[in-house]
Order: C-alpha cells, then structure tokens, then sequence
DNA sequence: TCTTAAATGATAGTAATACTACCAATCATA
DNA sequence: TATGATTGGTAGTATTACTATCATTTAAGA
C-alpha cells in the first residue's frame, strides 16, 4: 500500500489543495515534524513559513489558520486508518477476528510505510495522540461539524461500531463503546508516556495497548 | 455540604492563593462563567480583568498565566469530585454499591450545592468537560507533573480503581479501566450535545451516561 | 492614632501572534 | 507571446501575553 495512497479529503478543510502542489506537501509535511517538536499551542504559520522556506502569506493560501490545518492532518490520518481496516478486514471471515484486527490498526504503532509519500506517518500519529482531540475541543464545534470536518472520524467511529454489532449482535451501546475505544486507544498512550500513574500499559508498548483494548471488547460484546 | 467545603489545592496552582481574597474569588469565578462563554481559547486575562473591574497586572498576581488558572480549577474540581465519592461511599458496606455511587458522581450532572461559595459548581462542569483535558495535552506536561499539578487527579483515579478492585478483585487493567471511565465520562457528554453520530448518549440526558458506564463497568469487573 | 506592610490600581511598554493587503516576479500553458 | 496562476516579499494592524513601575488604598499592629 503506502505509496499509492491517496485520500480524498474534503474541501472545506483546506483553501487550497495542499496534496496538489510543491508548496503544499512541503508546508503539510513540516507542519507535522514541527507540532511534533513544540506542540500546538507553540506552533505558529511564521515558524513553519521558515522551516519551510518559504512566507507566512503563502502557507495562509492554504489554510486559514492553524487549527484547520489541525482538522486536515486530523482527517487525513482517520481516513487512512479507516482505509487500511477497509483493506485489512477485506478478506477475514470472523467477525471476532476482524474486530480484533481493527483494535490493532487504531493502537499499535504506525510504521512508515508512506514511502515517497510527503508525510511520515510515525510522527503523525505522534501528534494525533496529543494534539488530535484539540480538533474538536473547541467552541465553534457545531460551525465546523456542519460542513462535515468530522466526516472520517464519523466514518471509522461507525465502521468500529458495526464490527461490534457483528460480533455481538445483542451489544448495547455500540456507538459510544467505539467512540470510547478509539479514544482509550490514543489516551492510554498518553498516559503511559507522561502520566503512568493512571494506566496499567508501560512506556514504549503500544501492544499492551492493543491487548488491553482487546480484553475490554471482549467482554463487553454480548451474542 | 456545599458551604463548608474548603479545599486545599497544591501551591504550584497559583502565585498567591486566591480563595483568601476577595479578588482572588471574583477572578476565579468570573473566569469560569468567561470561559465558559468564550472557550478557552479565546479567553484572556485582558477580558477576565475587565468582568472583574480590574486590571491584568492584578490578575497576573494571582496566576502566571491562563493555563495555570485551568489547572487550578480543575485540579479544584477533581478534588472537588474526589471529596465527594469519599463523603458519599463512607457508609455503604457493599462494594458494589460503592462503585454505582462512583459511577454517578463521575457522571451526573452537578447542581449547584456551593451556595456561598465564590464558583458555581454547575458551570464549573460545563468547562471541565470540554476544556479539562487541554490541562494535560501541553507539551510541558512532564514539567508540571513533576510539582504535582495532576496530583488531584491522580487521587480520584486510584481511589475508582481500588474501588474496581473492591468489587472485582481479580479485575485486570483496573487503573487502566478507571483513567477510561473517567474520560470518557466527560467524552460521551461532549459527543451527546456536539457530535451525536459518535454516541448511543442523548443529549441533556446525563443519567444516560451513568447507565453506559454502569453497563460497561458490571461487564469488566471480575470476582 | 500613627506606622507600616500588603494589596490593588493605573499606566506604559515590549515582543510575539494572527492575520490582511498589495504588488512584483516567476512559471506554465495556450 | 500573451495570460493566468502561483509564489515571494514587504508592510501594516489589532490583539495577546506578558513585565515593570509607581501611586493609592486598605488592613493590621504598636
């Protein structure tokens, strides 16, 4: 896969295609290296426009402000990982196995196999774990939910909730054990890296991550 | 309760404590009602000074900055919360019960019992859940972990994990399993009023949330 | 009551942020 | 060769996030 990837995002995320020029995939691949290295909140289009070679006015052709460009590395990244369970779950008969094959997508660790591609997914999902729920954490939620900022998360948020469904039809609460799923996933990561009092999972092992998402689901799912 | 509850909060949470003064109180409370009304974003100590009749220097006396502020009132909070499970639970013998009761208190829509007291305890909520976590999600986490900003926190997680324990003693992930349950209190709440594709909760309707957890929990614990 | 210290008010100033506007230069394409 | 799209470069503005200084008020003690 990897290198033939390519995600439809939707339009109202961008003011200008990023995906389709130079600048663009330079300004998108730099925003993640460098939300990486300082966090959001200290991220700015200025420093960004320098390690990027270029004007704050040019990255401002592309996104308006600096959580929508949050919104489209959001959405790119829950649309990918949306399409590699689509991929993945293709061809797996157990509905027990294919629930067991999402839980591993959304929290093992993300190897870059984006060759060739402008961003690199390990430092992505770096910055999705921390920065991601700062995409919607805000007050104009609704405005932006409108025009469908949310759609890719929505759209993995019901794939989970469906491969719950098949394999414990009688499952109650389908939706909000996803939802709580998908954010445990990112959250435990968290808390294992800088606040390991309030977890069980340990530094650096994304698969206890992945077990312990596995053991809650299967208890939960009822036949 | 209500009036007479005084909470000690760790020292690092402010530069003079400002449940001793009259500005002190007004300056918390109005920044709840401000932050509420604006999110925390765009809320400043420029506006907080002007519903307060005073000036930002006054307020910078109190507080380094809004970000300490957050973390004072939620670490106010969770003690808060933490207090009241102690409180609550102290004469019911089964630790199921316990456990139910902790459920609700996590989850359920908080009135206001603080009469006399400088916030009001219901709006205090409203900005626990959408703007609680941006106390931890900053790229100096480890920093002010370190002085023991998380510290409230951290008591009322283990304090629901024991009580797991309690109910469940051969529960696996139980710290693990209390981190989720508390988030995802607050999450489920957000997604019911803001993204209800991502939930099985309705909105306005936080007993529902407390069924949710009470369903997942009596599902993970183990005797 | 006088004195003193603490708390607040008032004002000013600085560096950085989050933009917007404008025009010139380049580049691809018809 | 003309045209339009893209980017560069510069400038400017309002706001933010502070810090500093000094005057005034208030509270508390001798």
């Amino acid at each position: 896969m990897g290198a033939f990837v390519t995600l439809k995002i939707n339009d109202k995320l961008y003011l200008k295609d990023p995906v389709e020029t130079e600048l663009g995939r330079k300004i998108v691949g730099q925003s993640v290296v460098l939300i990486d290295k300082m966090g959001f909140e200290l991220f700015t289009f200025k420093k960004l426009a320098q390690v990027c070679d270029t004007t704050e006015a040019s990255i401002y052709r592309y996104f308006e402000n600096k959580h929508q460009l949050l919104l489209f590395l959001t959405s790119w990244y829950w649309g990918y990982i949306d399409f590699k369970i689509e991929y993945g779950i293709n061809n797996i008969r157990s509905p027990r196995q294919r629930l067991k094959l999402i839980l591993k997508i959304i929290s093992e660790q993300q190897v870059n196999d984006l060759n060739g591609t402008f961003l690199s997914l390990d430092v992505l999902q770096k910055i999705i774990v921390s920065e991601a729920t700062k995409s919607y954490l805000v007050k104009n939620v609704d405005d932006i939910n409108k025009y469908g900022a949310f759609a890719e998360y929505k759209n993995l948020c019901t794939r989970i909730s469906k491969a719950i469904q098949e394999a414990g039809p009688k499952t109650r609460y389908a939706k909000s054990i996803a939802s709580m799923l998908l954010e445990a996933a990112r959250q435990q990561q968290f808390f294992a890296e800088h606040l390991p009092g309030l977890t069980d999972i340990r530094r650096n092992r994304t698969e206890e991550t992945t077990q312990f998402l596995e053991h809650i689901v299967f208890k939960l799912i009822e036949e």
